[in-house]
Order: C-alpha cells, then structure tokens, then sequence
DNA sequence: TAGAACGTTCAGGAAATCTTGAAAGCATGA
DNA sequence: TCATGCTTTCAAGATTTCCTGAACGTTCTA
C-alpha cells in the first residue's frame, strides 16, 4: 500500500503525523483533520479517500469531512482521476502558501468578527464617563490600535504574493507567529514615533 | 460592586468578555480563563476571587483554577491585602508584555518540544534511501528550515526587550528593516546561503 | 487555641467536540 | 435507464475537555 515504506519510514511517518495532529492546535483544526494534511504530507504521491481511509484507520466520513474542510482551507487540491469517479488529493507543500492560507482563514473566519465587533463598543462607552468606564475605554483604544496593526501585517502578508525575497521569508514567520498570537511584532528600537495607545495602558488610571 | 457601572457599561463589558473568552482559542487557552482575564481588563481596579465568581457566574474552583493559570502565564499579579487572607489580582495591561508571556508560554509548552521531536526524524530517514523517503526527507527539511527560522524570531522577540510596534509602514516603506528583519532571523545559521530547501518544495514533484 | 474567612484540590458530572456508520447523492459505463 | 462505485451528509454514539461542589489547608482574629 504505502509505496516503499521501510521500518523507519513508518515509524517517522506515524510519529510526523501525530506530531502534525497535535499542530492543530496552533491553527485552530480539529486533530483528525490535521492529521490527515500530515499524512498527506509524508506520502510522494496524492492519495484518495480509501487509502486515507486505511493510512489512518478512520472511517469514510471521516475522511470526507477532514477533506471538506481541507479544501476550504485550501491546504489539498482534488484531482479526478479521468474515467473514474475516484477524486485523489495533493497537499499544499509549499510552506509559504501553507502559512498564508491559514492566516487567511483564521482572518476571515475569527479575527475580522471579533475586530467589527469591536467597532460598536467605543462609541457606546464615549457618552458614558465614569471613571470605571474611562479606564476600559482607553484599554479598548489600545488593544483596537494593535489589532489594527496586526490587521495591517496580515494584510501585508496576504497580497504578498510572489513572496521570493530573502528576509521576506523570515518576515513571513513571524507574521505567522504573530498572528497566529493574535498579535504582532517588530522591533520598537526603530520606530520614530513612540505607540501612545499602546504605552498609555501602563499609565492609564492617571487620566481624567 | 461594579465600580460606576452603567447600563452600556455592562453590557459592553459582557460582550467584551465573552469575545475575549473566544480569543482564547487563539493562544491556546480554555475559554473561562480567557473570560476571567478579560473581565478583569474591563475594571478600572484589581479583585478577588469572589468578585470574579459573583462577575462571572463561576464557581469558587473554576476561579481558582483559571487564576492559577493565568499566573502560570504571568498575566495576571497576585497582590496580597495587608492584615487579610484576601488576595486581589491585578492584570497584565500591557499588551506588549501580554504578547511576549504569551508566546513564551506556548514556546516551551508545545512549540520546543515538537521542534525537538523532529530532530530525530532526520536522521532516521537519512539512511533509507527509497524514493518515497526522499521525498518526504525533503519535505521534513524545509519543514525544520521554516520551523528554525520562526524560532530565530520568537527568539528575537522574546529577547528583544521591548518587542511591539513598527507597523507595516515601516515595513512597507523600508526593505532595509526587512533586510535587518531578516539578517536577523538568519543571522544564526544560513546568513549568506540561500533558503533552498523551501523553495525546493514547489518543483520537487513535477509531473505536469 | 478555636473559629471564621478565604483559597486550593480533585473526583465526578456536564457540556462541547469528534467520530462513526447508515443512508442518500452523483457521476460513470453498460 | 439502471447498476456500480465512490463521495457526501447527518444523527447518534463515544471521547475528550471543562466546570462544579464538597472536603481540606492555611491564615488571620479574638
């Protein structure tokens, strides 16, 4: 079945994608899921629904749902074998792409809610002003002034596109990592305006 | 008990909790620990334990529990009342600081350990040379190049001192920070050589 | 030292999530 | 048009994860 599986390979291959599975996590995906990218993954050649079904010991729905939503993410391509109703799928290898389709979905699905949600709560505090509320008034300041930063990097990220330079790899990462964070990073050595918003929170309770 | 708390007031702070209960899938954290720490951002001072069961509608021991959590991760500060068994926390408010305990946190929870797996996987499969082996040896390469440079980076943030902003504009507008973004990254390891391994991945299996 | 107040722990129940398997849906080829 | 082979769907079951509440520890007051 597996095309030239040896001991070792089999070993690595089983252990990769638990590890994989465990990965989801980080990406928000059920394990089942991830582990059938990872399967994917360590295999040469696309496989169809049955041979997941057999690689992992899951059940046909399974797998249908895994892929489903695999291909949502667009992290596996079907491919139809001509003359046949058999749909193989090829995984995204490309790591780089891997990362953006996350992102982008992660983007779409929880942050851009989460931040439009937000929108309403500022103006609903501006009319109050109790003290109570000038404190957390200016927290959501800040947070919305570093989710809109983090908004921007993923942005960025996105329409990259044809991402070949050097360090841009690197930039991408840690983009990843930030968003993944729900957050961003970068140095602040460089910066030339000082990020009041987000300074401000430690001195916050002075304000009147 | 709320602290001026009008009717807006409330009912963006219920919100504002439940989305940062749901943020917790982000950062890999169960939703009422997430929920506490936000409702403890939502007050101007910090509280006790039975101020967050009587806010949140929790038990005695899923505030304990979520606290002691939230200490793990250094987001929250026990301060002990003078003359009191009383103990009030004080959140974390910087988000700069928010961020880096947070990837810290998840950095030696999970991320160290599944890097330190997949050492062993390399050499395992170095001595198997079939042609599925190869294939997957390569993908497993550039998987460990990608996951080493991301490392580099947290590494860097978490190092960095102060680690926050810079927004994209000076991403945008200077490859020279991209460059050092970058040299910074790699500085550990392929400083000069190109990352092959990942590109390597979109052309290792062309048959179309 | 006793009692009160508060925090912590953990076994067991509750809820959310994932998986299964049967049944329905759709192309293909006779 | 029907039979075949493979995929998709979905309700019900299984599992994992989370929360509760009672029992226990600790610190403070009298």
């Amino acid at each position: 079945m597996t095309v030239g599986g040896s001991d070792g390979m089999d070993r690595v291959r089983e252990e990769f994608v638990q590890l994989w599975g465990a990965l989801g996590t980080f990406w928000g995906v059920p394990p089942t899921t991830a582990r059938v990218f990872g399967w994917l993954m360590s295999r040469s050649e696309p496989a169809d629904a049955q041979e997941i079904m057999a690689g992992l010991e899951l059940s046909r729905g399974a797998v249908s749902m895994a892929c489903r939503e695999l291909r949502e993410w667009k992290l596996i391509a079907p491919e139809r074998i001509a003359g046949s109703r058999r749909v193989v799928y090829r995984p995204e290898t490309d790591l780089e792409r891997v990362l953006r389709n996350v992102i982008q979905m992660r983007k779409r699905r929880e942050w851009d809610p989460i931040r439009e949600n937000m929108r309403d709560w500022i103006p609903a505090l501006e009319s109050d002003s109790s003290p109570e509320t000038a404190v957390f008034l200016q927290r959501l300041r800040a947070i919305d002034t570093v989710m809109g930063r983090a908004d921007e990097i993923a942005e960025f990220l996105l329409k990259g596109g044809t991402v070949t330079d050097f360090g841009l790899k690197a930039v991408l990462g840690a983009g990843a990592v930030a968003a993944r964070l729900g957050n961003i990073a970068l140095s602040r050595r460089e910066v030339t305006a000082p990020p009041e918003a987000v300074r401000d929170l430690e001195v916050e309770e002075q304000e009147s």
